[in-house]
DNA sequence: CTAGGGTTAG
C-alpha cells in the first residue's frame, strides 16, 4: 500500500531518478492502473528525448504487470531498444505464461544483432519451457547458448535450460545435462525435485534430496517446500516428521512458504492437529497459509473449522482469493449449507474471481450439492471456459438430483464439444444419474460400450451404479449376476447398492447374501444391520428382525440416531425422532395432528413397514409421525413464511412413510419442500417429489 | 533497468 502511494504521489521534476522511482513503486504496487500513470507521466515530462534506462524501465513496468500490449508497444517505439529491455520484455512474458510473444521478442533481438547475455539466457529457457513441446525451440535456444559460451559454465543458465528440458518431457536429456553439469547447485538439483513431484513421482523428489545432501549439499527454501510436498502427495507422515525437526534445526520454518508446506503436508497426512500447532506458531502468514489451514480443516471432515478460519482470515484483512473462495466453497457442500455458499458466491462477485475456472467450478459442485441446481446451471452456462472437473460438477448437480435427462443431455454435450474427454468420474455421475432417474436401459448401455466408446474399463465405482441401477429396476439377480462376473473383489458399495435395492423389493434371500458379505467387510457398520433388520420386519419376519437387533447389540453396534436439521434465522434446529425438547414442541405436536387428519382425509395411508418392532398397527402410525424429518417440517411450516422452500437436512436415509407423507403435504399446504439426506436430494412439490419415487 | 528452482484450490 505505501508503494501505491509513493506512485500515486506527482513526480514534480523531470527527474529521470524520481521517474524511475515512480514506476518502481507502481510495478511494486501490482496495479496497472497506477503503472499506466507513470507511463503518461514519463511520456509527457521526458517526451522526446527518454533516456534509454527510463525506456527500458517502461518496457519492464509493463511486461511485470502483465500488460502484453503496452509492453509491446513500448518496445517496439523504442528507437534503439537495448538487451536490457528486451530481456525484461521476454522475462515478462514468460512469467506471465505468453511464451510466443516472449519467444518472438527473442528472435527479433537476434535478427537484430542483440546479443543475449546471462539474463536473457534463463528467461528465454522459461518461455521455452511453457511452449507447445511439439516445438523444438528448447534445444534451439540451447544451442545458442553454447554457441555464445553460457553454457556449460553459467549456473543460472543450465539450471533454466535444465529445468526446460524436463517441463517439455525430454527427461533423458535432462538427465545427462544434469549429469554433466560442472556446477551442479542447489537450484539444479531443487529443479530434479520439483519436476519429479510435478510429473507424480513422489519417491524420486525424496532420493533427489538425499542426492544433494550426499554431494555435500545444504538444502534452502525451495527444497524444503519440494520435500514436505513429496511427503504429502506419498503420505510419507514419519518421514516428513523427521524432516519437520531437521528444518526447525536449520531455521528454515520461519520462512512462510515452509511452514506453509508443513501446514499443507500435515492436513494431507490427516494429522489437522500437527497442522493447527504449526499454523498457529506461524510469526508471519500470507494468504497461503490461511488457505492451506482451511483445507486441511476441509479435507479432513472439519467443514465448521474450515469455515471460522476463513472467517478467522477475513478478519485479520485477507483479501478473498480465488484458491481462497474456491476452497471454502467445498465445505460449504460439505456442509450442504446454500445460504452460506451464496454468500461466498457474492463475495467472489464482489473480488471478480467468479469467472475464474476454479471457483466457477466450485460453485457449480456446491449448488449441485446443496439443492440449488437452477443456480449450477446458471454459472455453468455463463462461465468463459470449461474443464472436465466443470463438466464433472454439472453432470453430478443432475445426477444428485435425479435429473437423468439434463446429466445426459449435459454428458452429450461434453462429447460433442470435443474438448474435454470424459474420466472414469464423469461416468461414475452420469451413471448414477441414469441409476436415480430410472433410465435403466440408456445406463445399461453406457456401462457396457464405455470401454470401447471412451477408453475407460468399469471400475469398482461404475460396478456399483450398474448395480444400484439394475437393482433399482427390479433386476437384482441380474445384479447378482454382474456382481459375480467382477474381474475385482466387490467393495462395500457393491454389495450396499444390492442390498438396498433388495430392501426396496423385498427380495430378503438375496438381500441376506449380501448383508452377510457387507458385515464381512464392515463389521462395525449400523446401517447396513438396521437395514437387514428392517428388510426382515416388513416381510413380516419379526424374529429374524430381532435376531439382527440382538446381534448388534452383541457385537456393540450402536444405530445412529436419525436426526433431521433445518436452519431459520441463522439458527440450526435439530430434531431427533420422538423428541419433545424443542421449545416450540407444543405448536410442533399441535401441526403434526392437524397436518394427520388433513393427510388421512386426502387418502394417506401410514406407511409403517419399517416402524422397528413389532408393534400393533396404531402404534406404528403415531411412532412413524415423530420421525426427525417430520418434527423437522412441522417446525419449517411454522416458522418459515410462505413461498419460501423449507430445506431439512437428514443425517440417514429419507424414510419412506416420511417421504410419501411429504409428497401429499407439499399439495395441501402448497410448500415446495427439499429434503437432503445421507444419499440424495427430493424435492417436493405439488404432491410429487423429483426422484420420482425412485431412489 | 533484465535472471534459474517454490507453498494453496475445483
Amino acid at each position: 500500500m505505501r508503494s501505491a502511494a509513493a506512485a500515486a504521489a506527482p513526480v514534480a521534476a523531470t527527474d529521470p531518478q524520481l521517474l524511475a522511482a515512480a514506476v518502481e513503486a507502481a510495478i511494486a504496487s501490482r496495479s496497472p492502473r497506477l503503472g499506466r500513470a507513470a507511463h503518461a507521466r514519463a511520456i509527457r515530462l521526458l517526451a522526446p528525448a527518454i533516456p534509454p534506462f527510463i525506456r527500458a524501465h517502461l518496457v519492464n513496468l509493463y511486461s511485470k504487470l502483465d500488460l502484453p500490449g503496452p509492453a509491446a508497444a513500448a518496445l517496439a517505439s523504442d528507437p534503439s531498444p537495448t538487451v536490457v529491455s528486451y530481456t525484461a520484455f521476454i522475462s515478462g512474458a514468460a512469467k506471465h505464461g505468453r511464451p510466443a510473444p516472449a519467444l518472438s521478442a527473442f528472435a527479433a533481438m537476434l535478427r537484430l544483432g542483440l546479443r543475449p547475455n546471462d539474463f536473457t539466457f534463463p528467461s528465454a529457457f522459461k518461455a521455452a519451457a511453457i511452449a507447445p513441446p511439439s516445438s523444438a525451440i528448447g534445444p534451439q535456444v540451447h544451442s545458442l547458448a553454447l554457441r555464445f559460451g553460457y553454457l556449460p559454465d553459467d549456473a543460472f543458465v543450465s539450471c533454466a535450460a535444465l529445468d526446460m528440458y524436463f517441463k517439455t518431457g525430454r527427461l533423458a536429456l535432462a538427465r545427462r545435462l544434469f549429469e554433466e553439469m560442472p556446477n551442479r547447485n542447489v537450484v539444479a538439483w531443487n529443479a530434479v525435485m520439483t519436476n519429479a513431484l510435478l510429473d507424480g513421482r513422489p519417491l524420486e523428489t525424496v532420493e533427489a534430496y538425499f542426492g544433494l545432501r550426499e554431494a555435500g549439499g545444504m538444502p534452502n527454501v525451495v527444497s524444503v517446500c519440494a520435500f514436505f510436498n513429496a511427503c504429502a502427495g506419498a503420505t510419507y507422515l514419519s518421514l516428513g516428521e523427521q524432516f519437520h525437526g531437521f528444518v526447525v534445526k536449520c531455521g528454515l520454518e520461519r520462512d512462510v512458504s515452509v511452514s506453509n508446506s508443513m501446514v499443507d503436508f500435515y492436513g494431507k497426512c490427516r494429522c489437522v492437529g500437527k497442522a493447527k500447532v504449526v499454523f498457529d506458531g506461524m510469526g508471519v502468514r500470507n494468504s497461503v497459509s490461511w488457505c492451506c489451514m482451511v483445507v486441511a480443516y476441509a479435507q479432513n471432515g472439519g467443514e465448521e473449522e474450515a469455515f471460522s478460519v476463513y472467517l478467522r482470515a477475513r478478519r485479520a484483512g485477507e483479501e478473498p482469493t480465488d484458491f481462497m473462495v474456491s476452497s471454502v466453497l467445498t465445505t460449504c457442500a460439505g456442509l450442504l449449507g446454500l445460504d452460506l455458499g451464496r454468500a461466498l458466491h457474492a463475495v467472489a462477485v464482489r473480488s471478480c474471481i467468479d469467472a475464474n475456472i476454479f471457483v466457477a467450478s466450485a460453485l457449480v459442485d456446491m449448488y449441485g450439492k446443496c439443492g440449488g441446481i437452477e443456480d449450477a446451471e446458471q454459472v455453468f452456462f455463463e462461465m468463459p471456459q470449461r474443464n472436465l472437473v466443470t463438466w464433472n460438477a454439472m453432470v453430478g448437480g443432475y445426477a444428485h438430483i435425479g435429473d437423468a435427462r439434463n446429466a445426459l443431455a449435459v454428458f452429450d454435450d461434453m462429447i460433442k464439444c470435443g474438448e474435454t474427454a470424459p474420466n472414469y468420474i464423469t461416468l461414475v455421475n452420469v451413471l448414477a444419474a441414469c441409476s436415480r432417474g430410472g433410465l435403466t436401459k440408456e445406463g445399461y448401455e453406457l456401462f457396457k460400450t464405455m470401454n470401447d466408446r471412451f477408453g475407460i474399463k468399469p471400475q469398482i465405482e461404475h460396478y456399483a451404479c450398474v448395480v444400484d441401477l439394475l437393482g433399482r429396476a427390479g433386476m437384482e439377480e441380474q445384479a447378482y449376476e454382474i456382481i459375480q462376473g467382477m474381474p475385482m473383489r466387490p467393495s462395500i458399495s457393491v454389495w450396499g447398492a444390492l442390498l438396498g435395492a433388495c430392501k426396496m423389493h423385498g427380495k430378503t434371500e438375496l438381500g441376506k447374501i449380501a448383508a452377510e458379505k457387507l458385515f464381512e467387510l464392515d463389521p462395525q457398520d449400523s446401517g447396513n444391520h438396521v437395514l437387514l433388520s428392517n428388510m426382515f420386519a416388513s416381510a413380516g419376519r419379526w424374529a429374524e428382525a430381532t435376531d439382527v437387533r440382538k446381534e448388534m447389540k452383541n457385537v456393540g453396534i450402536k444405530k445412529e440416531p436419525g436426526r433431521s436439521w433445518i436452519t431459520w434465522k441463522n439458527v440450526v434446529h435439530v430434531f431427533q425422532a420422538k423428541d419433545t425438547k424443542h421449545e416450540m414442541n407444543n405448536e410442533i405436536q399441535a401441526l403434526l395432528a392437524k397436518l394427520k387428519s388433513q393427510l388421512q382425509a386426502a387418502g394417506y395411508m401410514p406407511d409403517t413397514q419399517y416402524a422397528l418392532y413389532d408393534l400393533e398397527e396404531e402404534e406404528k402410525e403415531s411412532e412413524v409421525f415423530q420421525h426427525s424429518e417430520k418434527l423437522a417440517l412441522a417446525f419449517g411450516l411454522i416458522c418459515i413464511p410462505p413461498g419460501v422452500p423449507i430445506r431439512i437436512m437428514k443425517n440417514l436415509r429419507i424414510c419412506v412413510d416420511c417421504h410419501r407423507a411429504f409428497k401429499f403435504i407439499s399439495g395441501i399446504v402448497g410448500r415446495e419442500i427439499i429434503v437432503r439426506d445421507n444419499n440424495r436430494f427430493h424435492h417436493f412439490k405439488s404432491y410429487k417429489c423429483s426422484c420420482k419415487d425412485y431412489w
